[in-house]
DNA sequence: TGCGATGTGTGACTAGATCACAGACATCGC
DNA sequence: GCGATGTCTGTGATCTAGTCACACATCGCA
């Protein structure tokens, strides 16, 4: 487990336990890792690759609640499966994922017996709940292009290119699609990005991260 | 520590370690309880009365996260202690409180010792986890009609009397205060309620529910 | 009884969501 | 190279919700 970080203080007993209680497994990008339904049965710890999970409303819309990276853990999932509590949303492979799987039992003995692993997904659920608390705080009261600003900015690529089309966006942001095309639509009158078919590139990132800062 | 009913099934040694390492604390109606700059530095098991937590947008805004009613624990704060997690919400007390608190070590100690308590603290973790989910669907996705009826519905009491102001309903479901006095008169066009300075009567919770429902 | 604080009602306007549809572009089979 | 098809983007019309501004009602209390 020496490749998940945040478990590098793990004490050497719970790291053995955790190596012989674990196995490892693998998901190809796109796959729908667990959802309604298809419950996850496990402690999930990420190693390599990101999961998206995100909620979808009974209109269709969609909204992307978090993700876990490597050295993650989806712990809201555990959660669920350990008080029985219905999870409700989709997990999805953004790109292929190698993670390092705990059964229930194995979670609960090394949860005992590790003050490091305790320590672990105590700050796996805190960090959640603040990305929760977040979201809750944008979405009902964030102005859209201020998000949709941020969000050009958190996730372009050094050079400031994005591959999106405007329906993940709008996912991204929880709104509409047409509200995100228009917005960029708005941002290319002001010369801030160049729009093209499922990419774009930020002209001005200084405008944009300005904007969101607002 | 009888009066939690969460807590009873817990082993008598975690009972007694409780016992000994927390101690009694209260907290008049309308106090805050924790928030931004008093942050709460304990873990909390509430034995009475009823803390409401909410958010403050920057537009001055707020709405309600979820409560914490007797026998459950505001394990949000605590995750954001434990990992050193800016908390940003506010927690008041809607009635008069007695509270258990246990202080971080002691926390953590327990944690360690008593199988019973990890799983009181994890089934709170998946409320509150669910909880927010829940919030975050309603605000995103959720018609403000809908939610004004089901929040009616939730939230008076037996003959169908409830004591808000139109202020406390927006906060309840993070809106703005005019929408919910023009729905609230739309409801009273319908002749489901019956409006009042303060308060307000349910004359067709039938139909408020069928509303929520949709 | 008069005054400030609080609560409610409403018009005008803006932002965002929804619906409906058209046109642009990409891919694939032929 | 040429359609056929599916995906992606643009845009008008319309509706819902949030914001701003202000009038007026009601309450508690000096």
């Amino acid at each position: 487990m020496a490749e998940v970080p945040a478990l590098a203080g793990l004490d050497a007993p719970g790291r053995a336990l955790l190596g012989a209680l674990s196995h490892a497994m693998t998901a190809p990008a796109g796959m729908r890792v667990f959802g309604e339904g298809s419950p996850c049965q496990a402690f999930l710890i990420v190693s390599s690759g990101q999961i998206r999970v995100c909620k979808t409303g009974e209109t269709g819309r969609e909204i992307v609640l978090y993700r876990v990276g490597p050295g993650e853990t989806c712990i809201v999932t555990t959660a669920c499966l350990m008080t029985g509590t219905d999870y409700d949303a989709d997990g999805v492979a953004e790109s292929d994922i190698v993670a390092q799987a705990l059964p229930l039992p194995g979670f609960m003995r090394l949860l005992a017996q590790s003050a490091g692993f305790r320590q672990f997904v105590f700050a796996a659920y805190g960090a959640r709940i603040a990305d929760l608390l977040l979201r809750i705080e944008e979405v009902a009261f964030g102005k859209i292009d201020q998000r949709l600003a941020a969000m050009l900015g958190e996730r372009a690529d050094a050079h400031g290119l994005l591959a999106m089309t405007h329906y993940d966006m709008a996912v991204e942001l929880g709104t509409a699609r047409e509200v995100v095309s228009r917005q960029l639509k708005e941002f290319e009158r002001n010369a801030w990005v160049r729009l093209g078919r499922g990419q774009m590139q930020l002209t001005n990132a200084k405008a944009l991260a300005a904007l969101a800062q607002k």
